[in-house]
DNA sequence: TAGACGGATTTGTGATCACATTACTGCGGC
DNA sequence: GCCGCAGTAATGTGATCACAAATCCGTCTA
């Protein structure tokens, strides 16, 4: 057949198997891919800054098919670029590609939060829990003056929104996002001391409480609003 | 420096070369993903069908090396999936991710187009032109009932269409989402053999020539959910 | 002092190989 | 007739190597 498919028989050894890796252990692309994935998102890799195959399978000590795959992977995500001649580096994206960025996290982020609140209705109070923690981390973080810390601790607190709804095809399209904005939001927050956040979480969980996914859906977006003010304040600069 | 990143210091061979491939000549894992990605996107690949490195490159005569770097990239754009194991599959969106990649392209769409419209605004006439010719072919694979090639041409229609927006970015996540519907597309428009399909494009090219960027909006948000509604329909057969 | 040039080094790409693990085939037992 | 099992074939992962191309560095020239 074209292309080397092959056609699984419904009915007939159609069944997805468990082969693989030996149970619990993950592939070391895959470790490679978490650990550069985890820095994007925190924004510890400086947008602009190159990397390189081998480096970066001698840094976590592994051999370059690895560290390629991870990379390539990355790149697909948009959380890494290649430069016409194949180098590696941390895209800096530009103000418009920011906004854009930051539009589809307008519209998907609201959409998210909403489906959370339906989902999770039988089961808010863990949720609000957890999220109240996440706050807490952001609330230090600030208080710290730790870009760093914040950008992780509200990435958490979204991702950790997020996942109650139970959008798996949503939550990528979002994380792909969240790869690509790192970096720079990082850097937004670095600039600007994390001051001056209005806290549109606490109207969040208010929402949530009520069952509001109305208001939790206008509470996101207010949060993307001044996340995207924020960018486009420091673009400016 | 950790994980092997260099950073490329401001002003000193802070410049983007231009290695790599020696003009025009692209990788050969550029190919091979690029091939796979257009099956992919007109549906000639079965939901449910199994590809295995071997035969991908053996197909497309490459070594295994490019075969695995399109794949990886694929399957990173959930264009593809893996099994637990590593077998590489084309996956079977559940009915809920269908709804939820719907719900995406919705939400996304419309604002894609009402950038485009708003950016097209001096050079109407010659995209108005580009999308009749591709709603022709549209309309000549409804007659024909060809299902391949109406996905691909409607594929390419919106794909014009938004291009003229400018928006990289947003460009990127929408065509994940064609990436991941493809094949189910391709098989919900052969099952019910691309009859009555209302015909929003013509809705689409009024409302462009008009410079009516929210019509526009409305047009394909329509457009959207019909093609959301027959997702639905077939999923329950 | 600034710019251009040439060579050494670095880098990504592609190919091939070894290996652990899994899927598949056919056979035997209940 | 159906299920389970052993042996074989096939598959993805990771490592290593060769190579072409581009970047980087020092030097020379105007």
């Amino acid at each position: 057949m074209a292309l080397g498919t092959t056609l699984t028989t419904p009915g007939q050894g159609g069944a997805i198997g468990t082969q693989g890796v030996a149970e619990g252990r993950q592939p070391a692309n895959e470790q490679v891919y978490q650990t550069l994935r985890a820095r994007l998102l925190e924004g510890a890799l400086e947008p602009g800054a190159s990397l390189t195959l081998r480096g970066v399978a001698a840094s976590l000590d592994v051999s370059m098919t690895p560290a390629r795959e991870a990379v390539r992977k990355l790149v697909a995500e948009r959380a890494l670029a290649l430069t016409p001649s194949g180098r590696i580096l941390v895209p800096l994206p530009a103000a418009a590609e920011l906004e854009e960025l930051f539009a589809a996290r307008r519209l998907l982020e609201p959409e998210l939060a909403r489906r959370a609140a339906l989902a999770a209705r039988d089961r808010v109070a863990p949720l609000l829990k957890a999220l109240q923690l996440q706050d807490d981390a952001i609330e230090a973080a600030i208080s710290a003056g730790d870009a760093q810390g914040y950008v992780r601790a509200n990435t958490a607190f979204h991702a950790t929104l997020y996942a109650a709804a139970e959008a798996p095809a949503l939550m990528a399209l979002v994380e792909s996002i969240w790869l690509q904005t790192g970096p720079t939001m990082r850097r937004v927050y670095g600039m600007i001391g994390t001051r001056a956040l209005q806290d549109f979480h606490e109207a969040a969980l208010t929402a949530l409480s009520d069952d509001d996914s109305q208001a939790l859906a206008a509470a996101i977006r207010d949060d993307v609003d001044q996340g995207a003010a924020l960018a486009a304040e420091a673009a400016a600069l």
